[in-house]
DNA sequence: TTGACGTACAACCGTTCGGTTGTAGGATGA
DNA sequence: TCATCCTACAACCGAACGGTTGTACGTCAA
């Protein structure tokens, strides 16, 4: 399963592309925050805070409850997980791949020395390289 | 360490939030690809996978090589888990927090009954899930 | 009841986005 | 050399985005 449209997929990672959401998400995780209190703490209009929590509960990465006249925003750790994994699934992709090379190479073993079908080589995958940029 | 600044971050999720570029991604992280190989592979414009490629470059997502007269695109790994791991701080954070929380309501033991700050529990974060780096 | 608070939403505006077409230039192969 | 391939980039267009102001409505405390 993991199925997740791809709408809901565009929409978290839209959701998670702007740092003032990101923030948010982040607060809420701590505790529970109605919007005002949200809106309090950055230096725009409450009504744009107030977009940003829309756009952020429509993505399902916030879920609002009531309370009295405040309205809760609590940060969905679950959604977060499945952005997360989104990932972690594209490490394992490249991980099955390198694989995949590995036992070809040992497969082949013997003398073939031209150069066609893996012209991807040159990066050995071999060591770690994490944390270009 | 782990600076990484907002600008940064912001491109990297405003690039995987287009399911093109997703596909871009995922692509190119099994092997490397021309630009047109890539564009052969969607239902629009040369012109248009190519700035999506563009964007995926910017955002360090995915990197270009010449080779001849093709310019071979090719996933950064480091770079995917780079956004990973920005999620995986905040379950890290998360956690944190309950503990926090736990160790609040042992050290009252006391009387009160009442339950009050802990309504995001339900969810006992006590099992398994490693997978934290 | 009344006034202040917290929220929702519509309307507007400048900028960015995702796409198109068109033009131009470097590399390759016959 | 010359035609072809692959790429780069500018110009344009409609839609979405991030922000603003203004208005309206439910809820709470005096």
């Amino acid at each position: 399963m993991t199925a997740q449209l791809d709408d809901d997929v565009d929409a978290m990672f839209q959701a998670l592309a702007d740092r003032t959401r990101r923030d948010i998400v982040a607060r809420a995780l701590v505790e529970g925050l109605s919007v005002s209190e949200l809106a309090a703490k950055y230096d725009m209009s409450f009504a744009a805070v107030q977009k940003h929590v829309a756009v952020l509960e429509r993505a399902g990465l916030v879920t609002k409850q009531r309370s009295g006249r405040r309205q809760v925003t609590r940060t969905d750790l679950g959604a977060i997980r499945t952005v997360r994994d989104l990932l972690g699934d594209l490490e394992i992709q490249w991980r099955e791949r390198v694989e995949r090379i590995d036992a070809l190479l040992a497969a082949e073993g013997d003398g073939s020395a031209e150069g066609d079908a893996p012209d991807t080589t040159t990066t050995r995958p071999g060591s770690s390289q994490q944390r270009s940029r």
